[in-house]
DNA sequence: TCTGCAATGTGACACCGTGTCACAACTGAG
DNA sequence: CTCAGTTGTGACACGGTGTCACATTGCAGA
């Protein structure tokens, strides 16, 4: 999280450092990325710098937690319009990624996250990070889910299910980048995956 | 790919620079270990590092890789096994994983890779790294598989099940290092996701 | 045994990035 | 106008990387 002094810089500085923050870690993966580059594109002393952020770390996950936080809203909006049904809010959920990443002002942005998805990453991306919100957001989405469509018989396996969801998309994104698939050739694969969940990989 | 010079040394010095290197990599994840360190442990001058190596990813990766290949030879035993049955095959493997990743030698080194975890790493895990091996290792594999069991119609819905079964894998092997489960939970939840995909998550 | 080329060994060095710190400038309450 | 608290600033110490000129070794052929 980045310190206080951040916070009161008038909202031009703020938005200026996150576009040269965005624009260097679109260039290069995390630890690739250098302040120097930063500041340099901020126009703004070093020192400065560390007075607003922790470190590099920090600017670049706050940054990505404002961008999940997009998604995750618009994740839960979405669950409401298919009247809870997990598996299309899911898949609507990856053509919109697939959307926003087409989109240049993200696309090497997200390649770089996705690339370099690891723990952390994802667990910022799933809306995991500042602890406060996670539980009572957590258990809201939750609620929001119609499992009467769903195979599962407690709140318990609900979570599993919903860990294999989230798994099996953020491995479909990382192969739209990796395999540099077209938007169809990754939606044609992501539909067979799920339609795999749904119908169970083993046979009756 | 290590350089030829270093495959020229006598197997003594090439255990030496393992060793080094693992406990390097055991103490921090690539990004922040240091060559410095490496040689240091393993007593050899900074040049030569550079002989044998293109740098400490090149290293890291030969390193993963091998232990990559003792687990996916493991793999394949088991499948013979087990005759072709994925799943058990799948939660054979993954209750070795538990073993292996308890003992105090491998212990730290695979918390650092897990943790890490991105997409370069998890390719050599799943030992998609040295590109002649890959293909013909991955079709002789395939044909272990007892396809009677599962529910798929052809082959690209087969490969789509492993890349399934291998993600929720990975992500169950991370989960171990973030949350620190004990075996008996890791396990635990691990079978109630296996569960979860073999009978569907769809109610029909 | 000697010669000379190719392969390997070596460590000082140039370069680059980080985070800090002493000091400067600003701000606002009294 | 003052002064304490906050913010701005950039030089600097530190540590890590990869290279390069030179030293050493190994070995084939005379």
């Amino acid at each position: 999280m980045p310190k206080q002094t951040y916070f009161h810089l008038s909202k031009d500085k703020q938005e200026t450092l996150i576009v040269a923050a965005k624009k260097e870690f679109s260039r290069v993966p995390l630890h690739e990325a250098s302040v120097a580059n930063i500041i340099k594109s901020a126009g703004i002393p070093r020192g400065s710098f560390y007075q607003y952020f922790e470190d590099k770390e920090d600017l670049f996950y706050y940054l990505l937690n404002q961008l999940a936080e997009k998604s995750n809203r618009r994740f839960i909006s979405v669950l409401m319009d298919k009247n809870g049904d997990l598996f299309e809010t899911f898949i609507a959920t990856f053509q919109f990624m697939l959307e926003v990443h087409r989109d240049q002002e993200h696309k090497n942005f997200f390649k770089n996250v996705y690339l370099n998805m690891n723990y952390k990453h994802e667990k910022t991306l799933a809306n995991d990070v500042y602890e406060e919100t996670q539980k009572t957001q957590y258990f809201n989405t939750i609620k929001l889910i119609d499992t009467s469509k769903l195979n599962v018989h407690d709140e318990q396996e609900l979570h599993h299910v919903l860990k294999i969801l989230m798994g099996v998309t953020f491995q479909n994104l990382v192969q739209l980048f990796v395999k540099e698939y077209s938007d169809e050739e990754a939606l044609k694969n992501y539909l067979v995956q799920i339609d795999l969940l749904k119908r169970g990989l083993q046979k009756n």
